[in-house]
RNA sequence: GGUCUCGUCGUCUAACGGUUAGGACGCCAGGUUCUCAUCCUGGCAAUCGGAGUUCGAUUCUCCGCGAGAUCACCA
């Protein structure tokens, strides 16, 4: 059997988004199961086209999720260059044997006069083929024009590892540019020769291009060589329609995921779940469950929608699995300003604290800020509590008055903070409802924090009773 | 308009032609002596429609309907 060699191809015009970068990860991932080589080649040959800087933001966000390539631009390898446009004289040595076999001949039109006959089938409701405009006696080709495919029409049925067995008729075959008038090859032609040189043993790519396949299929055979085998991966549509999720629609660059604290691991299990799944029922997919488990015929033939929702619960899950020192290098980025002065025990501690309602990374500073730096009172906790509002301030600051006696006796341990608000529950008589989310919100100044004794015992009993003085100061 | 493809809870998806159509996200309710979150329990919720084949159809066939892709000197 031929070893696995999958390759993806992107043009530099952009970033990277979650669509393109699943046919990226789906081969990645055969490359891994098979002890392949995963490839990466830059299609670069519409220059009008290429966006400066493209290049880098694919390697880097390529990178970013570990899907690390064996050969590419960057690395070089047994086929290099793997960049097109250092390909042209490649191209031109294919295209040669098709003029010498007839297969391939120039286009003697203007583009405004396919434009016309274009036009032309279009009133007339047909699919513009223009082979029924086929020169009769073409003019040598001396590349000032574009060089066509001479097609034989004919019906195709052929194998998608995903799609299964497709057909069509001969009348989607069409004589399509091979070259252009600017010396680049059309992608069409481009990715047949690379492919075939660079021994690529298997295409993954987008439903765009299935249409094309029956005429990729005819210029196989004019020249001789075996397809590769093909998976076409359905497009991921937008979280609220049904249009192709795109970067016009709000797609998200995935490396402004990262940027937002998504884990690599948590965005190619969420991004290879998106239509793809063992058969069983598990959901969590390490990078080695995925090597292990995944399978082109379990892709799903329709396009799957992006919900962030379930990307945020799966981040969310790595995340509280995290060991967590690991996870402390992680945020290190991520904290509020105003932890910058405390030092990695205090920081350790918060974190263990909210690790289990961290959904993404850059959520850590409105979810801890309030154990670094005093927030101001807001009267809006007490106005708006459901219990609390019931209260008169007399009955508050009575309240407060009895929770800074107890609390500032207390050891400030975990322990101690527990027996003594318990006792100071008997002693008010008040419900935990009422007592507990007054020192809560005195002490946090926050909408929602981590379990009250905890967080006291990180804020310690000088900041603690400071800032219940503050809130009875406020009443 | 031609061609190709697709169609199961709101979303992602399971189901040799035989299941009370399963799981997950989300949502709702309850529990875990405060909030948020976690965790646990429970709940709501789907086979696009119509024929046909069959003892039996989500599954096979046909016709509709809906959606997507393509018909570039873009990839």
């Amino acid at each position: 059997m031929k070893p696995t060699r999958t390759r993806f191809a992107p043009s530099p015009t952009g970033f990277l988004h979650v669509g393109g970068i699943r046919t990226a990860l789906f081969a990645w991932l055969l490359a891994r199961q098979h002890n392949g080589a995963f490839i990466l080649r830059f299609e670069d040959t519409d220059k009008k086209r290429e966006v400066e800087g493209a290049r880098e933001h694919l390697m880097a966000s390529l990178r970013a999720l570990g899907l690390d390539y064996d050969e590419g631009p960057d690395i070089g390898g047994p086929f290099a260059p793997y960049v097109q446009s250092e390909r042209l004289e490649n191209y031109q040595a294919w295209a040669q044997k098709l003029i010498a076999s007839g297969r391939a001949y120039a286009d003697p039109y203007s583009a405004e006069e396919v434009d016309t006959f274009r036009a032309q089938a279009r009133a007339e409701k047909r699919a513009f083929l223009y082979r029924h405009h086929r020169p009769e006696n073409p003019p040598a080709w001396d590349g000032s024009t574009p060089l066509r495919f001479r097609s034989e029409p004919k019906a195709y049925t052929w194998h998608d590892e995903v799609m299964g067995d497709l057909s069509t008729g001969p009348e989607v075959i069409d004589d399509f540019i091979l070259i252009k008038s600017d010396g680049y090859p059309t992608y069409n032609f481009a990715h047949i020769v690379d492919d075939a040189e660079m021994e690529i043993s298997q295409i993954i790519r987008g439903q765009e291009f299935l249409a094309s396949v029956p005429n990729y299929l005819n210029l196989y055979e004019a020249f001789g060589i075996a397809p590769p085998s093909m998976a076409t991966v359905p497009h991921i549509l937008g979280p609220d329609g049904n249009k192709k999720l795109s970067k016009r629609d709000g797609a998200k660059d995935v490396l402004d995921y990262i940027r937002d604290g998504y884990l690599p691991e948590a965005l190619i299990n969420f991004i290879a779940s998106l239509g793809w799944n063992d058969g069983t029922e598990q959901e969590i997919f390490s990078r080695q469950d995925l090597i292990e488990k995944f399978s082109m015929d379990h892709v799903q033939k329709s396009g799957a929608r992006f919900d962030e929702r379930r990307l945020q619960w799966l981040n969310g899950a790595y995340i509280r699995q995290m060991p967590l020192d690991q996870l402390y290098t992680c945020v290190k980025q991520f904290w509020p300003a105003e932890a910058t002065e405390y030092d990695h025990t205090y920081k350790l501690y918060v974190l263990g604290l909210v690790q289990e309602r961290l959904k993404y990374f850059s959520e850590l500073p409105e979810l801890t800020r309030f154990f670094f730096v005093d927030l101001p009172i807001n009267p809006e906790l007490i106005t708006t509590h459901k219990q609390l509002r019931k209260l008169s301030l007399d009955e508050l600051r009575k309240l407060l008055l009895a929770a800074q006696a107890t609390l500032s006796e207390s050891a400030f341990d975990v322990k101690d903070l527990i027996a003594r608000l318990n006792d100071l529950l008997e002693q008010t008589e008040q419900k935990p409802a009422v007592l507990f989310s007054l020192i809560r919100i005195a002490t946090t100044q926050a909408a929602a924090s981590p379990g009250l004794a905890e967080s006291l015992a990180i804020l310690g009993p000088e900041r603690s009773l400071a800032r219940v003085q503050a809130q009875i100061d406020a009443l």
